[in-house]
DNA sequence: TGTACATCAGTGAACGCGCGTTCACTGATGTAC
DNA sequence: TGTACATCAGTGAACGCGCGTTCACTGATGTAC
């Protein structure tokens, strides 16, 4: 970071104090006067770079979501070489542990994460997009700058994986990433931010292994 | 409402008119000064009844959350005299329904119910408490004025029913509310807040039905 | 039944606050010749 | 290599806004005698 009068790369600096501000305060502290004080510029140097509060809200956001599916990642890789059936259900259940734990070691994160869009925003999808480079069912953010960690992609290759080996029949895969997420998704809200907040800590042990079980089961 | 200088029951109308505020704006839009002037009163008054915004809200929140029990306890009502085992299944069912419905029709109530205790404004609950009235594990917001209401004593219901009339194993029933609390709660949050909004009806339909049968496989 | 008085439940004005955004500006950078 | 100049990326001051909260107040109500 250089510190000539001309910053260089305000824009990713910008961001990037955004998301430590995000750490601590979730998106309620991704105030655009507070970022540019943490990054040292002066509060409206940002709109060289963004067009509103809520355009870098949403850069903060893809930020944090990148995150998450770099945890989903690391976790995934980390998963010993069984058989190919074990395998694929453990790395599925590495996936679903590395949101859980994120979403309980770094609140802020997941919760800005997920309020990117706020309501005024709204991120469309077209379904009937017709450029061949968007897949069928894009949900993703597009400023994700790596689009290999796109949490929602990760959960489908896994639940394909499952297909591929057998672990699951083909009938049962369509909507399968809906449940999958959704309870993984509906735990971390309830402890986060939720009425679960302050569950003891056996007791969110006790949920995390039920909510996977139940879903490999019903899957 | 009479329309004397003392109200008689501003307390309730304040309520009242945060809800119908929460319906179109969620709870950001619960403000201190406009849920007053909806109920042509100074903005002050409200602090005759709360000890602050925070405390109103809460209130507000509360009566979302009772508004969402009563949805679920009507559709249970409705469920038919069939056998006990699928009639205990059905009436899961239409609890789960009654949420995923409520929180689609109703995106601004639903947000509200969840956003009652604010970072900031923990929900103390102390695992440690000897009132014998207060149940072993609770989690819900003491305001709520029917307590018959309260949306997981009404899942906790359901899934003690099913271990009642043999459908699940006991064995099965520990941890059962977060799986099924979590898989419904969680789509609810991805179709009204997150990443799912947008989402055509057919796929709607289909991750409803998804979650729930993978739910109900799984227990 | 009438009156004095304490208490309750409202009013109206004002406070300071931080916010997003806009404006006219200026210093730094890159390019054409 | 040097210079003129357009463009880019910052600055500093100011805007209007609605917010939660506090203050001194006053009209209405209920109670004791």
């Amino acid at each position: 970071m250089n510190r000539t009068y001309h910053h260089g790369n305000l824009r990713a600096a910008l961001v990037e104090a955004g998301v430590a501000l995000a750490r601590d305060g979730g998106p309620s502290a991704v105030v655009l006067r507070a970022v540019s004080r943490r990054a040292e510029v002066s509060h409206n140097a940002a709109y060289r770079h963004f067009t509103s509060h809520g355009d870098l809200l949403a850069a903060v956001a893809s930020s944090c979501m990148e995150r998450l599916g770099q945890l989903m990642i690391s976790r995934t890789a980390a998963v010993g070489p069984d058989d190919p059936v074990p395998r694929a259900w453990a790395r599925l259940e590495a996936i679903g542990l590395a949101y859980l734990d994120f979403a309980r070691t770094e609140p802020g994160w997941f919760r800005t994460a997920f309020a990117g869009a706020a309501p005024g925003t709204p991120k469309r999808v077209d379904p009937h997009v017709t450029d061949p480079h968007v897949t069928d069912r894009q949900v993703t953010d597009p400023h994700v700058t790596d689009p290999g960690a796109d949490p929602y992609a990760l959960l489908a290759a896994r639940l394909d994986e499952l297909v591929d080996v057998g672990a699951i029949p083909a009938d049962r895969r369509p909507g399968a990433e809906y449940a999958a997420w959704s309870a993984v998704h509906g735990l971390s809200s309830l402890l986060v931010d939720g009425p679960l907040r302050d569950l003891p800590d056996a007791e969110v042990r006790l949920a995390a292994r039920t909510v996977l079980a139940v879903i490999s089961r019903g899957l």
